[in-house]
DNA sequence: AAACGGATTGGCT
DNA sequence: GCCAATCCGTTTC
């Protein structure tokens, strides 16, 4: 049920960032379990992506997570406001990652409603990788943390998506990427309330 | 040492 | 639709 760490071993980010989609993704944290299905991803593939924090092999103290093994979460602060959950994968020193959209909440939706002042079935509650993360609690502290381990996983449903039902997009916000600004690498679940921008 | 700007969001016009 | 919020890595002086 719950991913195994060789699942995330894989050198595709392309692929998980796709087969991720209706995969959940839970949190525990002193307050309560919360879980949402997963219904928008981008993949970062790593020092060849002008996109990338990790682009030409850049490592610093930020960077350093997405330089983990695969399966270890990389959140950082947006804007000075957001926390982001990215999802490393491939092996340790290829710093490739998929970055969480959105999710549609599914367990826990009070603590979730608590921490986003707002009821679930509004879809601002998780849409948007700053909300996704906020409706999930992750932040900073989150960062290392291992998918495998008591705080942060994610697990299979059997939940699928056909390729009809699958949408594929540029990546949003990343205009200063220049030729890597237009690549397919963003993925979606076409008919969820939860994805904007579709 | 200082300035710049971003994988965004929500409130106000 | 526009714009402020607000931190920190990176660039520039």
């Amino acid at each position: 049920m719950k991913l195994p760490l060789s699942y995330y071993l894989n050198p595709d980010a392309e692929f998980l960032a796709r087969d991720l989609l209706g995969k959940i993704l839970f949190t525990r944290t002193d307050y309560g379990i919360t879980a949402g299905i997963i219904v928008e991803t981008e993949a970062y593939f790593g020092t060849g992506d002008k996109a990338s924090h990790a682009y030409g092999g850049r490592r610093t103290g930020r960077t350093e997570t997405m330089y983990s093994e695969g399966g270890t979460a990389y959140v950082y602060l947006c804007y000075g406001i957001h926390h982001l959950l990215n999802i490393v994968t491939s092996v340790k020193d290829d710093p490739k990652c998929v970055l969480i959209r959105s999710v549609e909440p599914l367990e826990g939706l009070e603590l979730m409603e608590m921490r986003r002042k707002m009821p679930a079935d509004c879809t601002a509650i998780s849409s948007g990788p700053g909300s996704a993360a906020k409706s999930l609690g992750i932040d900073s502290s989150f960062n290392m943390d291992v998918f495998t381990g008591e705080r942060i996983w994610i697990e299979d449903r059997a939940i699928t998506y056909t390729a009809s039902q699958t949408g594929v997009s540029s990546r949003i916000g990343i205009a200063y990427a220049q030729e890597h600004a237009d690549l397919p690498l963003r993925f979606f679940v076409k008919d969820s309330r939860y994805v904007k921008n579709k």
